[in-house]
DNA sequence: CGTTGAGTTGACTCCTATCAAGAAATGTGG
DNA sequence: CCACATTTCTTGATAGGAGTCAACTCAACG
C-alpha cells in the first residue's frame, strides 16, 4: 500500500504548490499522478481582503480550504453578541473541518489580512481519498492532529495563567510561522488584542499588559502589532510547569 | 452512491449490537452486509474494570475503542505530575481517535467503573472504508464532530463562569445519557469533584460548592455522587448568556 | 473500629476582569 | 496635506471570582 515513488519536499511543493494539503501527505508520499488528481481538483479563488468572509457559520458546508498566504480566523458569535474566536489559521492550515459532521459550517472564517486561500471540494476530495488509501490516511491524520491540537488548547484554557497562555501562544506562531519559513522570532500580529484575548479567554488589557511585562522583562520586543522574541529560552520556560508540552501545540 | 436497503434504527442495533459505531452511520445507512463486515473487525474484549487502563500516553496506536457499558476517562499527564482530564466517556462514544496523527496515544484512558468495550483495529476499519464510502463520510463526521464538541468545550473554558461550567457539564452528560436510553435528570456521577473539576478548569472545592449552590437553589438534589437534576430549565438558563449553545456540547 | 480517601465548608489571598481615562495610530474628507 | 473622527492600545484603580490552605465530616473498607 506505501508509494513506491516517494516525492521529497521540494518536488512536491513544486508539484502541487496549489494547496497545502500535499505538505500533510507528505510523511507517507503519494505517487506523482495521485498529486496530479489532488492538484486538479483544488480551486484556486481570487485573494480573500481583509475583513472578508471565507464562509460563516450556518453556510451549507461545500469545501475545505487551505490558507496559501495571509491569515484567516475563525469564530462564533455568541447569544450575547460577543464573538468568540476560535482560532488564528496560518499558511498551510486548513480551514472548515468542523462543517463535515451536520454539513454545514459552525463557525465564521474572516481574513485579517489579504489572504490568498485554495477551495477544494469535499465531495470531490471524498471520491479521491476513496480511490488513494494514503490519501485517505493522510485526511485522517490530518482531522487527528485537529482533535490532539484543540485538546492542548483545552489544557491550556483550563489550567494556564494568563502569562503561560500568552507565552504558548506566541511560541505557537512562532514554530508555526517558522516551519513555513518565515522567522521564529519577529514577526507581526495580524489579528488585535482584542482578538488574541478572545482566543486565549483573557480580557484585552491582560493582554496588553503582558505584552509590556514580557517586554520589561527582557523577554520581547513589542512595537505595536510587530513582535520580536529576545529570549526565546524564557519564553519557553515560562510554560515548562504544568502546562502540556508544546509539541502539541505546534499546529496544523 | 447512497444505500438502497436503509437500516432502521431497530434492525441496525439488533445487526450490530457490538459496536457503538454503527449509530454513527446510520444518518446515511449502510447495506446489511457492509454492516456485517463492520462487526467482523470488532473485538469483545473482557471487561476493563475500574482504575484499569485501555492504553495509556506513548502506547503504539493500534485502535480506536467504542464504550459499551461504564465510563471511561482520558487524561494527560502535566510535567509536575498532576493530571489533566480531557474527556469523559460515556456508552456509544469513541476513544482514541487523536492517536491517529501521530501513529501513538497522546493521552490515557483509563475506567471509572467496570466498562465493557470494543476494539476497532485501525488498519482493518481503514480498509473497510477506504472500499465502503458511506462508512468513509461517517468516519469523516465522526472525527468532525470530535472537532466540533472541542471547539466548544474551548469556548467553554475561555469564557465562562465556574458555574456556566458545571451546568454545561451536568446537561452534556443529561443529553449524553439520555441518547443512550438512560434518565436525563437522575444518574450516577462516576467521576470525583477532582475529575470534573480538573476538566472544567476549576479547583475540586469550588466544585463541591457548586454542588451545594445548585442544592441551595433548589436545582439539584445531591448525595454524594448521585446527582438528581430537579428544575432543568433553571439549568440551561445558567448557560443562556455567553456560552455557544449546547447543541454544540452534545457529546459523540 | 480505626484508617484512609473523598467531600464539605470556612478564611484568606491573589489573579484577572472591569471600569475609566488617556495616548497612539489609522482612516476620512475637505 | 492637514484636522477630525474612530479605533486600537496602554495604563491605572478597583472589585470580585475562584484558588489555596486548612480543618472537619462522612463513607468505605479492611
Amino acid at each position: 500500500m506505501a508509494s513506491n515513488r516517494v516525492i521529497t519536499l521540494d518536488k512536491l511543493q513544486i508539484t502541487c504548490q496549489s494547496c497545502g494539503l500535499s505538505n500533510i501527505c507528505l510523511p507517507l508520499g503519494l505517487e506523482s499522478e495521485d498529486i496530479e488528481r489532488l492538484d486538479a481538483i483544488v480551486q484556486r479563488n481570487r485573494p480573500l481582503r481583509r475583513g472578508n468572509h471565507l464562509f460563516q457559520t450556518g453556510d451549507t458546508f461545500k469545501s475545505v480550504y487551505v490558507v496559501k498566504t495571509g491569515t484567516v480566523k475563525t469564530y462564533t458569535q455568541c447569544p450575547d453578541g460577543t464573538e468568540q474566536v476560535i482560532g488564528f489559521h496560518l499558511p498551510g492550515e486548513v480551514i472548515g473541518l468542523d462543517g463535515i459532521e451536520l454539513g454545514k459550517y459552525i463557525c465564521s472564517a474572516k481574513a485579517l489580512e489579504t489572504s490568498a486561500i485554495c477551495e477544494i471540494p469535499f465531495d470531490q476530495l471524498e471520491t479521491l481519498t476513496a480511490t488513494i488509501p494514503n490519501l485517505q490516511h493522510q485526511m485522517f491524520r490530518l482531522l487527528s492532529r485537529e482533535i490532539s491540537n484543540d485538546t492542548s488548547l483545552m489544557a491550556l484554557l483550563s489550567k494556564s495563567t494568563a502569562e503561560e497562555r500568552l507565552a504558548a501562544f506566541l511560541l505557537s506562531l512562532s514554530i508555526r510561522l517558522h516551519s513555513r519559513g518565515f522567522s521564529a522570532t519577529e514577526f507581526n500580529l495580524s489579528m488585535s488584542r482584542q482578538e488574541i484575548g478572545s482566543y486565549l479567554g483573557l480580557a484585552l488589557e491582560t493582554v496588553s499588559r503582558l505584552f509590556t511585562h514580557f517586554q520589561e522583562e527582557g523577554i520581547l520586543k513589542v512595537n505595536r502589532k510587530y513582535v520580536e522574541i529576545l529570549d526565546l529560552e524564557r519564553l519557553y520556560s515560562l510554560l515548562s510547569q504544568q502546562t502540556v508540552c508544546l509539541e502539541k501545540l505546534r499546529a496544523p
